[in-house]
RNA sequence: GAGCGAUUAGUUCAGUUUGGUUAGAACGCCAGCUCGACAAGCUGGAGGUCAUUGGUUCGAGUCCAAUAUCGCUCACCA
């Protein structure tokens, strides 16, 4: 490199870091050394992550490294991002999510491929609307009625507007990767027209349906929720028996028919009350089944069966023949008298009514419970809603019209009591279906809903994985896809929202079909059918909001309800690639190649993207699904909202810095375990350490037991909590990976400090020394083996091989033995060569998991050294995020040289360990001689001079004919003994207690071996283990009489000493 | 009720696919170190019989079965 070459680099360096000063810099630069020397006084003993973060995200956003084009001359690797919801700002689970897939797609882009990574953000429909109504709510004491539905939906985009500005600086603070130009929203034009064509679709090809179904209905947000938003709490709760009044009953007959409800209110809907058709012979199933479990069932299975059995024989002989006389009176076409409205509805035989449960009889509700409206359909009931959409009482409920549900349930008890209708309460613990959404508890209602036909559509999707077209990994997660998809439920895609895709659906009514196909000739984009009841049309358009008299003669109403978030999230791998026009980049780009999400997920979005995708394009949406795990807290419990356990991922790159938390993330990613994250508060004030616990993490305020100052928490939110510093949440993960990435930053320091007046050029493999072969043998098994784990998403593996890579191996060894020749002119050059070679690999290694730490040295080390390399040095690339991957020759993998290191690394220890065991001041030279084979000490000869800087100790001898020094300190390995001469510092005592406890050690081993070695073992395992075992043996004995002569030795030399 | 996962050092986790020396790391702990990258560091040390029981095998942390505990998912409970 000549002068100009450098100067002009830093010339460029300088400009970028210190704009202000760069003039200054320019008139006092006379001379390189000047330089060299001011740079290495920039390079701080501990490293700025804060700096680092902000000189290289704007770096990187100014030059656009992360956009990517068509380019035919590569090959594409494509991510799309799981969109995160605008409800709010981004958490720890995101920060995994997204710390993986940039580890990927940094990788796949230094190894050359045209890698796009799609970012985008999710409008969430009901979470996002829920979440400004309430504060609607809160603030201004308005509901979305009051505002109406354009003034709502405005409010709501101000509120998106914010919260992806937010999400997308979290994003880049975390260093992703992303093509920003590329920014998808699911609500927006590019996205709203893949949607509208994917219904079109459907609908042409009659997959879309509309009927009258009982949803999960969510009073408070006023929209149906999809079962998969349901979830079930348990509480106390009551069963309440009832008598229904028999009509005329006969002689014989009973006069009442008991029913036992958990829910009165719904009374008013009952349309029938049903016995079992068969009660004797469901009675004979059920108690099979119970003595089948008892014969084959395990221990515990079996008391419980038994005592089931107990009771259901009492309970045969109890109602029985009631239950038979009934499901006779039910054949017979008999009715009951329904209480309070004194309403006459039949008895029913049906299978639902289970003999072995309440009372054998059940009401019949059909447009309040999911069972009774099967039952409804099957024998053909009316079916009386009595809802409103705001959980209000109707007109059916007559005089308890208008009344909200809990109130109608007191109403309804007290009356029934009077009457004498209400014979029993019991209390009961009951589950209660309650929103994801809202926690509000959810009404079956029963309303008019939008489906998509699922089977044919499923099918497609189970197929994609069955045949490995499309892979989920782990593999485990493949089966709760399919048993999923299996049963083909149709999905509801409506929603009584007004944030969402509003659907194309327009009612027109009864007019001739002529009318229609005049208004619409000639087009292509507008389908029109016969709506359900017959008396009118539906249209659905592709491209254009229907006018409302675009058909002459009527008036068309455009359906108010929007579609379901996934309707519009399913289609994101294509739809953000431009579908359904025929764009370039969805030719080039799609299917993308990897989708990484999380397991809750995995029905709800992943399979419904891979279907969609066959239905759109034909194709998967992508190759394969990594799986990722959840982020647990100490106490192995989800992180939520509710919980307060939750971590800011901006609070944790502050503290420790975004490396520090992407490598944590990594490194905690296994294939089988999930996240679990012990975390703590840190005192502002005095830095102690306060454990987090179950009380303390919800509070805004904590006081600080040691120093009793008050700091705040992230939950702080009243001016006078927020006045308080706040205490930062501190976990142990984060400042191991933290200490790493300073770590890898003084390693590098070492590097640059040491290069000056460097000139790099290519070495060959003799001039090599056996340390310098060792490192490069090892860092090209490290590079192969990350390699290979990062594209098997073993992202654990990866951070934990680069981790061991860097500080043991590179740090521990190869730096500390290379001061040696560093510091000798005439061998400084070479070892120059090696140490910046390997540290420029292990930097790309390292750069898709800590991409600031290393884009930092990387251009620092440009303005040390712009060209280098370990075989053909070349100019390095101006960022390392398109630097080229790793890849080294294998023929560097050398057993033979990690042996022989492997050996100085023994002799190494023993002498450290000997040295600490008799307090040898760290600086007091010693001298010592290593017992060993003469092939041995041939191979630790090259390294003998390191002893001395590596563990202040000189090797005397080496070799087979070594005599011992009768005062020693001594260690025994399998291949040599090393004997430190410690004179009159030792410690005899010490020493042979340590020896005796050695020798008992090696007996326990010997022993064992023995015993195997004289047992069948000789016979029936392979020769080549019985030889090895034996050879262990022998060695072993070896040691053990080395030891022991070793102790006799040293009792000598106390006697004499005596 | 069904399925899935986990159980290894004080703590958090590797190791189990393909069985083979008396099991590794990090943090913490103990002892000693400011030696020309790093105290967010260096050196050394102590600490576990791999949840339990049984089986297969010459040999089991690793394979099989059962049990226990914890967690997750789905379904159902008038």
């Amino acid at each position: 490199m000549c002068v100009g070459e450098l100067f002009s680099s830093l010339f460029c360096y300088i400009k970028i870091t210190f704009p202000q000063i760069f003039e200054s810099v320019v008139f006092t630069s006379f001379s390189v050394m000047t330089n060299q020397e001011q740079l290495i006084n920039d390079l701080p003993t501990q490293y700025d992550h804060i700096a680092a973060q902000e000189r290289q995200m704007k770096f990187w956003e100014e030059k656009g490294f992360f956009h990517s084009d068509v380019n035919p001359n590569k090959r594409p690797y494509a991510v799309v991002i799981p969109p995160p919801n605008v409800t709010g700002m981004l958490h720890m689970g995101h920060a995994l999510n997204d710390s993986l897939q940039d580890a990927l797609v940094r990788m796949k882009r230094m190894q050359g491929f045209e890698t796009l990574w799609v970012p985008g953000v999710d409008h969430a429909g009901i979470a996002t609307q829920a979440i400004v109504e309430k504060r609607l709510l809160e603030q201004e004491g308005k509901t979305r009625w009051d505002l109406g539905r354009e003034a709502l939906v405005q409010r709501i985009w101000d509120w998106k507007d914010q919260y992806q500005a937010r999400i997308l600086s979290q994003l880049k603070a975390m260093g992703c990767s992303c093509d920003w130009r590329r920014l998808r929203f699911t609500l927006d034009d590019v996205c709203a027209k893949a949607v509208r064509a994917f219904f079109f679709k459907l609908f042409a090809d009659g997959l879309i349906y509309r009927g009258k179904r009982l949803v999960n209905w969510d009073v408070k947000l006023q929209t149906a929720v999809s079962d998969d938003e349901v979830f079930h709490e348990t509480t106390a709760g009551h069963f309440w028996y009832l008598n229904y009044p028999v009509v005329n009953p006969q002689e014989g007959e009973p006069k009442f028919v008991t029913v036992a409800t958990t829910r009165p209110e719904t009374m008013l809907g009952d349309v029938a009350v049903a016995v079992h058709p068969d009660p004797a012979g469901e009675f004979d199933r059920i108690e099979a089944a119970l003595r089948e479990k008892i014969e084959t069932g395990s221990e515990r299975d079996r008391d419980e069966a038994k005592a089931e059995l107990d009771a259901l024989m009492e309970r045969r002989s109890k109602i029985l023949p009631e239950l038979i006389k009934l499901a006779e009176m039910a054949k017979m076409g008999r009715k009951v008298i329904l209480p309070i409205q004194q309403r006459e509805i039949p008895l029913i035989a049906d299978v639902w009514a289970k003999p072995d449960k309440g009372t054998g009889c059940v009401k019949i509700t059909p447009a309040h419970d999911p069972n009774d409206y099967e039952v409804g359909l099957r024998q053909k009931l009316p079916m009386i809603n009595l809802l409103n959409r705001d959980g209000t009482y109707n007109e059916n409920a007559g005089k308890y019209q208008g009344m909200p549900i809990k109130k109608v349930r007191t109403e309804i008890l007290s009356e029934l009591e009077n009457e004498g209708v209400l014979i029993k309460t019991e209390d009961r613990t009951i589950e209660i279906a309650t929103s994801d959404r809202s926690k509000t508890p959810i009404e079956p209602y029963l309303n008019d809903q939008w489906f998509v036909k699922m089977d044919k559509l499923a099918q497609t999707a189970m197929d994609a994985v069955t045949s490995g077209e499309v892979e989920i990994k782990p593999s485990r997660y493949a089966k709760g896809y399919l048993d999923w998809l299996s049963e083909k439920r149709d999905w509801p895609i409506g929603r009584q929202l007004w944030w969402g895709h509003q659907i194309p659906i327009w009612y027109c009514p009864d007019v001739e079909e002529s009318v229609l196909q005049s208004a619409f000739a000639g087009r292509s984009d507008v389908l029109w059918r016969r709506n359900e009841a017959n008396d009118g049309w539906l249209l659905c358009s592709q491209t254009e909001n229907l006018k409302e008299d675009a058909v002459p003669g009527c008036t068309l109403k455009r359906e108010e309800d929007v579609l379901d978030t996934w309707f519009s999230s399913a289609l994101w791998p294509h739809s953000t690639l431009g579908w359904p026009d025929k764009t370039p980049e969805l030719e080039y780009y799609y299917p993308t190649s990897a989708l990484i999400t999380s397991r809750d997920i995995i029905s709800l979005w992943v399979a419904r993207m891979v279907l969609a995708g066959y239905f759109n394009t034909g194709k998967k949406p992508f190759q394969q699904v990594f799986i990722h795990p959840k982020i647990l807290d100490k106490y192995g419990e989800g992180m939520s909202k509710s919980k307060g356990n939750g971590v800011d991922p901006v609070a944790v790159m502050e503290k420790f810095g975004a490396d520090a938390l992407r490598f944590a993330l990594v490194y905690l990613t296994t294939e089988s375990q999930d996240v679990r994250l012990t975390l703590d508060f840190e005192c502002p004030h005095c830095g102690s350490v306060i454990e987090q616990t179950k009380k303390n993490r919800t509070q805004h305020v904590i006081a600080c037991p040691k120093c009793k100052k008050s700091f705040s928490t992230q939950w702080a939110d009243t001016p006078e909590e927020k006045a308080f510093p706040l205490g930062p949440v501190v976990g142990e993960r984060f400042e191991v990976a933290r200490n790493f990435c300073n770590k890898l930053w003084n390693a590098s320091r070492f590097v640059m400090i040491n290069l000056d007046g460097f000139t790099p050029r290519s070495v060959s493999a003799d001039e090599l020394c056996v340390e310098d072969r060792w490192i490069i043998s090892r860092l090209t098994s490290v590079a192969k083996r990350v390699t290979e784990s990062l594209e098997q998403y073993k992202f654990s593996d990866a951070a934990r091989t680069l981790y061991d890579f860097a500080w043991d191996e590179f740090c521990s060894f190869y730096v500390e033995i290379s001061k040696a020749r560093l510091y000798d002119d005439k061998r400084r050059e070479l070892v120059q060569n090696v140490l910046l070679g390997v540290l420029d690999a292990l930097l790309r290694l390292l750069h898709p998991i800590t991409p600031f730490v290393t884009e930092e040295v990387w251009r620092r080390l440009a303005d040390f050294a712009p060209v280098r390399g370990l075989n053909e040095p070349i100019q390095a690339a101006e960022s390392i995020t398109i630097a080229p991957w790793p890849v080294l020759d294998e023929s560097n993998i050398d057993p033979e040289i990690e042996k022989q290191f492997s050996y100085f690394q023994e002799a190494l220890r023993c002498v450290r360990d000997a040295r600490a065991r008799q307090n040898v001041p760290p600086r007091t030279e010693v001298e010592f001689v290593v017992k060993c084979s003469s092939e041995i000490a041939d191979l630790l000869r090259p390294m003998g001079e390191y002893f001395k800087s590596m563990a202040a100790s000189v090797v005397t001898q080496m070799g087979p004919d070594v005599e011992p020094p009768a005062l020693s300190s001594n260690a025994t390995t399998t291949a040599m003994e090393i004997y430190v001469d410690v004179a009159d510092l030792i410690d005899i005592s010490a020493e042979i207690q340590k020896k005796e406890k050695e020798v008992e050690r090696l007996n326990g081993f010997i022993k064992s071996k023995e015993a195997k070695l004289s047992g069948s073992f000789v016979e029936k395992a392979p020769a080549q283990v019985v030889a090895k075992e034996r050879e262990s043996l022998d060695d072993l004995r070896m040691q053990r009489d080395v030891n022991l002569q070793t102790i006799e030795r040293l009792r000598a030399a106390a006697n004499a000493r005596k």
